[in-house]
DNA sequence: AAATTGATAAATTTGTTAAAAAAGTCAGGA
DNA sequence: TCCTGACTTTTTTAACAAATTTATCAATTT
């Protein structure tokens, strides 16, 4: 038998999967409650039923896009040959993460400022997890003796992820293109490619 | 005897002080050419005597203020005792220029898109500028046989102020405070610096 | 002629308000 | 418990007037 709470389960992942398609190609300003409950055939008051408001609805699609993220973190930690390699599926991994999401995080954009605190809790924990993939990286590396030891892989990892960042914004600023096209996103991985090779250097003997 | 030109051009830096000034304290939008005029007691229709709109004075000012942080650069070019000691100065010496002129900047990152071309033309300059020092400083240490030889000097510099740039971005972006206080700045400092040792150990042999 | 101004025109920003659209609520039905 | 239609409240949009600011120009001074 199935439990009541598992019916609202599917339910609410229903309508998760209808709300991120709609933000997903839309974004969310340009999305309205009554289109998400028009897709699935519903009343937008069941909606309201099942998320208190339309921000905690993004929110919950939010979390659940990058827990995938997440998960396809974890799944690897560990399993990298080199600290190189390591860091090639950092770049790839969020570089495909941000691109095929990127109308998504059009709210996330426009509001910079004054976003609800769950996001900055979400965000965070991301960042957390890319972190602990790339310290994890690098330790292994130094057991390895491939590196010098290092006495604050943390602050490491945070300077080259800043670092990494940076090739991406600055690359991308200035373009009149509101959408990166296919040549700027290489000739962004390919400098950051660039960059991960100088910091390896960096971090050996 | 002095030339009506050279009166003019007397008269012509005088505005751009006052300019100055204004768009230092308030930004662009905040200040009007009435004011500047009254800060000058001239009348406001001389101002376009000498200069055709607000916006071409304020490129006018730009275009001074850069010339002087470019002037700071050519100063010391190929002066550096090491690589590292040259990076230590792009760090601070940029640093310094955005901060004592923040408020000045605001019309540019308001507008962001759709700039006068002028500006980014100024703005390719100073990036050249800076390019060109750390080229330079760069060419120099291979010669000494500090460092490897690079092929590309102009891409591993491009790299490293674009990451440099990203340390400054990421620290930046989330914080509350419109304006970025001590602490942040001297945390930003820091990590750049770490970015930096990093890298030039990256491009030894 | 070159430098300057007051008056005035043109353009932009700001404030106001009404209509439209979207968010969010709720009493009641299956 | 799940769901809806009808309703209320809030937010966005459009239109327009008022106020501010940019920009021009004929007239005046140096």
């Amino acid at each position: 038998m199935i439990s009541a709470t598992d019916q609202q389960d599917v339910k609410k992942e229903k309508i998760l999967e209808a709300a991120h398609h709609r933000f997903l190609h839309f974004g969310y300003s340009k999305t309205t409650m009554n289109e998400i409950a028009g897709d699935l055939s519903m009343s937008k008051a069941l909606l309201y039923y099942y998320f208190p408001d339309k921000s905690q609805l993004y929110v919950a699609v939010m979390r659940k896009v990058a827990d995938n993220y997440l998960k396809s973190l974890t799944d690897r930690i560990n399993t990298f040959a080199n600290l190189k390699e390591a860091f090639i599926f950092q770049i790839d991994t969020q570089h495909d993460f941000i691109v095929t999401n990127y109308n998504f995080f059009d709210y996330f954009r426009l509001n910079e400022q004054n976003l609800p605190e769950m996001i900055w809790e979400i965000v965070a924990r991301v960042h957390e997890s890319e972190t602990e993939l790339l310290v994890s990286a690098i330790t292994t590396e130094v057991e390895r003796g491939q590196i010098k030891p290092v006495a604050n892989p943390n602050e490491i990892v945070e300077v080259l992820l800043d670092a990494l960042h940076g090739v991406r914004a600055k690359s991308l600023s200035h373009k009149k293109t509101m959408f990166p096209n296919k040549e700027h996103l290489d000739e962004i991985r390919s400098k950051r490619l660039l960059l991960a090779d100088i910091f390896i250097k960096g971090l050996m003997y």
